[in-house]
DNA sequence: AATCTCCATTGCCATTTGGCAAAAAGCACA
DNA sequence: TGTGCTTTTTGCCAAATGGCAATGGAGATT
């Protein structure tokens, strides 16, 4: 499978930089693993609650909405973590899936275990709870472009973010994402095209 | 200033049941103040970072959007708590306000002073945990109405939350929080008046 | 009571977005 | 290379929402 360390010091230090040993703390928990394409591996099996490193391709989180619809909430790339709250969520009114769009290879943790290492070491639990702040601060982001941003602003942001994505997901997946129904996502696409 | 032990026991209990040892902790870190209509006290003077638990009165937490508008990102009524999180975030590109909508009573703690009660307590680490959950759920599910209800539907589940705040607030308040222009809301009121 | 100011409502029309169904394009697989 | 399936695009029209400016209303101030 490779060895992913390299890869996975660098998303830990991306939320706050750490020191070495809580860095090797915190990978010691991992396991690198590969999901297929469309295995919707959250949400679904809860046996076990885990924690993610997205390594390689790509996921999303979402809900399933009134009709019955898939409405995406998330994206991630490569070097992004999993959002870990709604991934320990099963109570509350909607349940929050993720779905490999593409096959991934992700490094998976316990979450008892993380948990468990977080009441050791202060540094990890300030770890922690900054990946909780970025999570939330990134859900107001969103909640922000909602509230502020037409619909191609938004697709326009969406492809600075994620533009490879396009290409290689179904567009239900991003107009929901946006917002806006499929048709009009593929109108936008026409609109900015000729632009 | 009376006391307000048992209206803040029960909001602490409305995140996840505690043992009244970890409640009473909980609770003897937090003070009541009253705060004025209108001040806009988190997100400006961030000299000291503190958490609240609203007792009497309406807030609302917003950004500042583009144009230089409040963009509303939730309202707040007595039991709840405003959002931890987004009030300890001072980087990021969006910093959030909370304003007094009405005069309010809190009851407020200083951040750093919970982070060391979480260290040493098992349980209210666990409670703090929830807490954030609760909150990305919130999000999420506010996310998701905008995905897929109509500004109509938003607008009566927000009455259905805080049925009382549209009498009391300006209404640009809630059309913002809605993602909807002035113009629109009232427009919407009218026709739900007839009905 | 008259005035002022702020907010909400309304009319008119433009723009954005949706719904539906048909056509076109892409993709997998025999 | 064809066949069948799914996804995307498009046309047509309807509904939802926005922009702007004028009007109306309620409360504060004089």
């Amino acid at each position: 499978m490779g060895s992913y360390k390299e890869n996975i010091e660098k998303i830990i230090n991306s939320i706050i930089p750490v020191s070495k040993q809580a860095s090797d703390q915190i990978y010691d928990l991992y396991k690198v693993e590969e999901i297929a394409k469309n295995n919707v591996f959250v949400g679904k099996n809860n046996l076990v609650v885990r924690d993610f490193f997205l390594l390689e391709g790509f996921c999303k989180s979402y809900v399933i909405g009134r009709d019955g619809q898939e409405v995406t909430i998330s994206f991630f790339k490569a070097g992004e973590i999993l959002s870990p709250s709604p991934t320990r969520v099963s109570s509350g009114t909607s349940i929050i899936y993720i779905k490999a769009l593409t096959t991934i290879k992700v490094a998976a943790c316990e979450s008892v275990k993380f948990e468990e290492l977080i009441m050791k070491n202060m540094e990890v639990f300030k770890w922690g709870s900054s990946l909780l702040e970025v999570e939330i601060l990134n859900k107001v982001d969103k909640e922000v472009g909602m509230a502020t941003l037409t619909a191609k602003e938004r697709l326009l942001n969406f492809r600075k973010k994620y533009h490879l994505l396009e290409n290689i997901i179904p567009h239900s997946d991003i107009a929901s994402y946006l917002g806006i129904t499929n048709t009009s996502f593929s109108r936008l696409r026409k609109e900015l095209k000729t632009k």
